[in-house]
RNA sequence: GGAGAGAUGGCAGAGUGGUUGAAUGCACCGCACUCGAAAUGCGGCAUAGGGGCAACUCUAUCGGGGGUUCGAAUCCCUCUCUCUCCGCCA
């Protein structure tokens, strides 16, 4: 959400910025339009409010005075402007929806290092701040060689047992997966480790939110009024509730309409939540195996700060997913997002794509973003500076995946594979497993 | 699910139609007093949107929305949320 005060004064930074997003075919003139219009209507409701108000105050001091003839002659006269009262305030009402429906569906505007591209093909590796290939890949485990042709997870032996599409779809549909023994512990210990990673190391707070939500917090975070094909809704009461599609929503809503001191920022919250995803625009695409599902769980990392420490929070964010990784001893690579790849309301985005070796391939299993005061706007989430009386500033927010469970557990089925259809438990891992150093064997 | 009560500034809490953006207290900021601090005294202290070069000024906001009225924190309708009692329940 944009403030139109700002695009006004920036307006050819606005139009230059904003023509790097595909798609998006907006011009600053068109909503200052809107918003010349909105004045116009204040203006002339504020002069007619003015007049009223004070002719009302003459009205009530007639009237303690007992001079009704004075009072009884300022109420005609204020009920002159009564005629035009309520249509100015319908015609505001009216003008504000409009502007504030024209700016809630314009994508947030990207940062200078983002890459330009129309799509995926489009993203550039991305090796760290000051970076060179060698130190950014020191961290991270090499790409795995194997003696055999790795399977895909669900061919791996001990998942193709225990990991049950077949009766999911029963149940559910498509896009559905049972998971039963210990491919099933496996997913719990991941989503066990991660969580403490995230908040024993990385200094983030503990969430159990709700799982379903109302409009406003998905319009907070960008999801309405654009993406609504994407969301599971369920009926409540009079109206609807949706199923979160990722913990970002209620993580993120926890300060709307807030104002934050500044020390309490950042604040850095954490989650492990289910998350439900229609998946509407990608019939056909990954229907094997649990990559793509309806429901999945997701450990999520939201940050609020102010705005001198988000770009600097961002990489620290990408660190915190990227240990994930590092820990599990999973090959990575991290992609910076180009314009034609890059979220709604984003203004730079890491992705973390694990490699799949029976996929022969890179898969995307965190998103790691900076937003700016983008979803603060729209939340109304606030701080209040440390130090001189300052008016409330928007924070600016944050959110990453650290990372995905589901694709995470495919991972580590593929990377850990061995050619007996057992799977190895990576060693951060064997805790959460009583011990278990590989599952499946026979 | 049934019955009732309530929602006021950062917090607590007055205010039931007239100059109330809102008493009072706490918190916070400034000044005075003090060697310094505490205590005390004085002053300041909401948000948003207009207009103005500026000083400044206008409008709106007492949970959200709508209405009655010349005028609404105060009356009416509605929605949301909170609390109490009863019932049910993991």
């Amino acid at each position: 959400m944009f403030d139109i005060k700002w695009i006004r004064a920036n307006a050819e930074a606005f139009d230059a910025a904003l023509s790097r997003r595909k798609g998006v075919s907006v011009r600053s003139s068109e909503l200052l339009a809107i918003d010349d219009r909105r004045r116009d209507i204040i203006v002339r409701l504020n002069d007619a409010q003015e007049k009223r108000n004070a002719l009302s105050k003459q009205i009530g001091q007639a009237k303690a005075q007992k001079d009704e003839a004075k009072a009884n002659e300022l109420m005609a006269e204020v009920a002159r402007l009564k005629e035009f009262i309520p249509q100015g305030e319908a015609d505001e009402r009216a003008i504000e929806l409009e502007l504030r429906n024209a700016l809630s569906v314009i994508p947030n505007l990207v940062f200078e290092d983002v890459p330009d591209g129309t799509d995926e093909s489009g993203n550039v590796e991305y090796f760290g701040r000051n970076g060179t290939a060698e130190t950014a890949a020191k961290a991270r485990a090499p790409r795995p060689s194997f003696s055999f042709a790795p399977k895909e997870h669900f061919d791996v032996g001990v998942a193709a047992r225990e990991m049950d599409f077949e009766v999911a779809a029963k149940l559910s549909g498509s896009r559905f997966v049972v998971l039963k023994g210990q491919v099933a512990r496996l997913e719990r210990a991941l989503g066990q480790f991660m969580l403490d990673l995230h908040t024993t190391e990385h200094g983030y707070l503990e969430v159990q939110p709700p799982l379903l939500v109302r409009d406003e917090a998905l319009y907070g975070t960008n999801q309405l009024p654009k993406f609504e094909e994407d969301l599971f809704f369920t009926p409540h009461g009079d109206g609807r509730l949706a199923l979160i599609p990722t913990a970002e929503v209620p993580l993120t809503n926890l300060v709307r309409e807030a104002i934050l001191s500044e020390e309490e920022l950042p604040l850095r919250m954490t989650a492990l939540t289910p998350c439900f995803r229609s998946e509407a625009g990608s019939a056909g695409r990954d229907t094997r195996g649990m990559l793509r599902q309806h429901q999945f769980n997701k450990v999520e990392m939201v940050s609020i700060t102010t705005p001198e420490t988000s770009v600097e929070e961002h990489e620290r964010m990408l660190a915190c997913a990227e240990a994930v990784l590092q820990k599990l001893g999973l090959h990575y690579r991290v992609m910076n997002l180009c314009t034609g790849d890059i979220g709604f309301g984003a203004k730079k985005t890491y992705d973390l794509e694990v490699w799949l070796p029976g996929q022969d391939t890179y898969r995307e299993i965190s998103s790691v973003s900076v937003c700016g005061d983008f979803q603060a706007r729209r939340m109304e989430a606030r701080y209040r500076p440390a130090g001189e009386k300052q008016a409330p500033r928007f924070v600016h927010t944050l959110n990453g995946s650290g990372t995905a469970v589901g694709r995470c557990l495919i991972a580590v089925l593929e990377n850990y594979q061995q050619e007996d259809g057992s799977v190895l438990v990576p060693e951060v891992l064997q805790p959460y497993m009583g011990g278990l150093t590989s599952i499946g064997g026979r």
